[in-house]
DNA sequence: ATTCTAAACTAACAAGTGTTAGTTTGTTTA
DNA sequence: TAAACAAACTAACACTTGTTAGTTTAGAAT
């Protein structure tokens, strides 16, 4: 997560505010301010406040596009593919744990990539919901709406990003695989 | 949820767009708008922006913190207990999806009451740790981090209000017992 | 030494922000 | 009928917003 570019800098930075405040409460003065220089000179880098929240959105989008489209192709049980599903969104979460409180929460001020962005959810969204109709139908799982089961673990995996900061002595692969656990088996004994 | 006074129905509707939006990019004057009249005429029924707001989330963060209250009293084992939980999210929810927006993504828009809406919120999952860690120790429960099942359980349960609209052929005392069950129990046969 | 360039700056803009003051309107009460 | 009131209005305010234009600075390349 180093920035390697001012551009990545201011990004990063928005990012940070972003998460605290919203989108559309952190001002293009803030920005500066937290990067250490005046408002105007971020247009050096960017060319508009829109392009930092569509940078940060669509690149996080993308990484899921292309790490479901990597379970899709491992042919796999369901239940293997949603351990995996579960391992992909730790492992982006915690890797952007800001950028993912504007994919979740400010995705509707896309203006431009917002119809681009609403494609890459749905079929993030179609994906997961396929893998648990196939364990439905092979008797892996049970027998619930699969609308239900997609919304129960996706919003857990969704609102990672909110927890993975407060417990930071836990390294990703055992938050996964105890998630897995607890989303797939339950927490009745 | 239909309002009776002016000042109800200037709430709702500002609601209903600080679910769109957020509360940050609603102007006065997109609620005058949507209510009908002009924005210094909101003046005559709410004292400013901020306390629209308030009315919204504290109001919704009290019946939470009544209805868990209930539940403490009443008894019953962790599990019973942590259906009521569902049942009582399911409740209020589904009653006030639009609400529920901003007090998941607005909160940190609250001023004078911010500490008092940490604070509600600090006791809710408080509450809802301790009934996980008597179900842990009576060995209803399986033996997993509390703090990961309650994130689990309290992050579905703070997403229904996005999931219930897009559903409405499901009545709200189904979806609790099935989410319930999904839950507890897990989707693995 | 000179030119080029990246990246900062100051100053300003037009539009939009929440809110206030004062006024008008139409309905209810005395 | 007159007075009172709730609730709408117009007009304006001081401030903030994202963004542009033009300028300065300092290091790298020629």
């Amino acid at each position: 997560m180093r920035p390697v570019t001012r551009k990545e800098e201011i990004i990063n930075t928005a990012a940070k505010l972003f998460k605290e405040k919203g989108f559309s409460a952190v001002t293009m003065r803030d920005i500066a301010k937290a990067v250490g220089i005046k408002a105007a000179s971020l247009y050096n880098h960017i060319n508009s406040k829109q392009e930092i929240l569509s940078e940060i959105i669509i690149t996080l989008a993308e990484e899921f596009t292309n790490g479901i489209e990597t379970i899709k192709n491992s042919n796999k049980n369901s239940i293997n593919d949603l351990k995996n599903i579960v391992n992909l969104h730790v492992d982006i979460s915690s890797r952007n744990t800001f950028g993912m409180a504007s994919l979740n929460n400010d995705w509707m001020h896309l203006e431009d990539k917002l119809d681009y962005y609403l494609e890459l959810r749905k079929n993030h969204e179609n994906n997961i919901r396929l893998i648990i109709e196939s364990g439905i139908k092979n008797n892996e799982l049970v027998n619930v709406d699969a609308d239900l089961i997609l919304f129960s673990v996706l919003s857990t995996l969704r609102s990672l990003y909110i927890w993975i900061p407060r417990k930071e002595e836990l390294n990703p692969e055992k938050l996964a695989s105890n998630l897995s656990k607890v989303l797939l088996n339950g927490i009745v004994k």
